[in-house]
DNA sequence: CGGAACGTTGAGGAGAATCAATTATAGTGG
DNA sequence: CCACTATAATTGATTCTCCTCAACGTTCCG
């Protein structure tokens, strides 16, 4: 509560929660979490390729994209992270990043040291699942976001991802499915969907045309939710959003600790 | 070593040992993981899009391919997976599929329950986050996958492909970078790029022409392995090849039992 | 108010898909 | 062992999606 980033760690507990169980006093070790608010521009890199960190990224408010690339320095973002998410939470166990993480908007970030979350995971072994299992949601995205772009047209690429993303923001109170603030850049959606800017442009157009969708002012609407999800041959269950799974190690120590006494 | 996955457990804990630190008793445990073994046919998938699943395929021998598929059936393999790897480890903490597995060549399995992995990761907290950062390298696969067919040109992602497998392959010590079994069709290989197969193939033949990489009777050679990798943009660091993270959950443990007695 | 970033549109070109046919290879049963 | 078949590899011709280059309008922000 005393905490600046109490709102933006309410949401985190709400990710794992939806995927995982946690006791009281396991939520409330998460809420102890200490850290530091740190306020980025838009367009910033604060974390650069291949570079070790020794803390995670919680987006407190704004858009993080990971990203990979190019030898010309071309750009493709392999998931987008928005307030609730902690960007990097798998740096916790892997510092060294082989990926970067960009500032899509002005973004307000809160630095939480990788000792902390090491201490929180060790003492809890019902928080380290669930952070086991949120790394396996981020890498099902990924999953996901290679065949999106491996494999489907511009206007299934873009509406794919424009529903990911109204899931995504209905489940952070950021908005519903049909409106939601979507602070990226054509540009920006380019990098995601393995576009350029132009022709991301004219796929957005062709998406207005067929279905009303449009993006105005940072503001996606989606007239015809289940129009768009049929064009972006969307179906949500790779989000793993689908209640809690059951937890396995807590459950299973238990079991052990009545072998052993 | 009555186990007849013997050989492949044997390959699985050094690839976790690559980037875990394990004790002797940790890696014991792994030894004695209870399966049974079972053969699938080339092209026969095991794992169906979004079922649930109970337990685990270790690769004994042969490849496998985790993929997506577009509505009209076209597929995107996400990840390949060979001997000693196991496939769908991240099931043991979210175990409805929402993708799906298929043999590449015919392929051995060891299956595991999940309840086996989660007995063993549950009494042995080294196990558990040396399985989560398992889970780590998959997605930074993905992640790499991403960018390698969302921005890059067919050569570039065909020989990248190939640089990643030779890498892994000489890991498991089948082959060497510089030549490796790798027993995949052009139809395959198009599936883990993004290219059909007929594209494939001229990429293949032009990677031939400039480089002199072969692949024949299911094995490829790389005369030039720094001249592929320079085609391929290839940067190993995303493997997470470079040795044993330090412990995190096991260390902080210790600190934690010294501060309660 | 002015500059920079972003969005939009057009024209032309390149790379990959598609369609189609032929050759090679591997597996199968008589 | 060999014909038979299915699968895989190869090549050519054509089409189409998306990229590139370029210009201009618009919005945002200092």
């Amino acid at each position: 509560m005393g905490s600046p980033a109490a709102a933006a760690i309410e949401l985190f507990v709400r990710r794992l929660t939806s995927r995982s169980v946690l006791t009281s006093d396991e939520e409330d070790a998460i809420h102890g979490l200490k850290g530091e608010v740190q306020q980025i521009v838009s367009h910033r890199d604060f974390v650069q390729l291949g570079q070790p960190v020794d803390h995670c990224c919680l987006v407190m408010d704004g858009l993080v994209g990971r990203f990979g690339q190019r030898r010309d320095g071309a750009r493709q973002i392999t998931c987008l992270y928005i307030p609730g998410d902690l960007a990097d939470l798998s740096s916790v166990v892997s510092p060294k990043s082989a990926w970067g993480l960009s500032a899509l908007t002005g973004t307000t970030l809160y630095r939480v040291p990788h000792v902390e979350i090491r201490r929180i995971a060790a003492l809890h072994p019902g928080i380290a699942e669930a952070l086991w299992r949120d790394c396996i949601a981020d890498g099902s995205i990924f999953s996901e976001w290679v065949v999106n772009v491996g494999r489907r047209s511009s206007a299934t690429r873009v509406a794919h991802l424009l529903c990911e993303m109204a899931i995504r923001y209905e489940r952070c109170d950021r908005g519903n499915r049909n409106s939601f603030a979507f602070p990226i850049t054509q540009l920006g959606l380019g990098d995601a969907t393995g576009l350029t800017a132009v022709h991301t442009n004219r796929t957005l157009k062709s998406l207005r045309m067929q279905s009303g969708v449009t993006v105005r002012d940072k503001t996606v609407t989606i007239p015809d939710w289940n129009q768009l999800a049929s064009i972006g041959e969307f179906k949500a269950d790779y989000l793993l959003f689908d209640g809690p799974a059951p937890p396995i190690i807590r459950m299973a120590k238990i079991l052990s600790s009545e072998l052993h006494y």
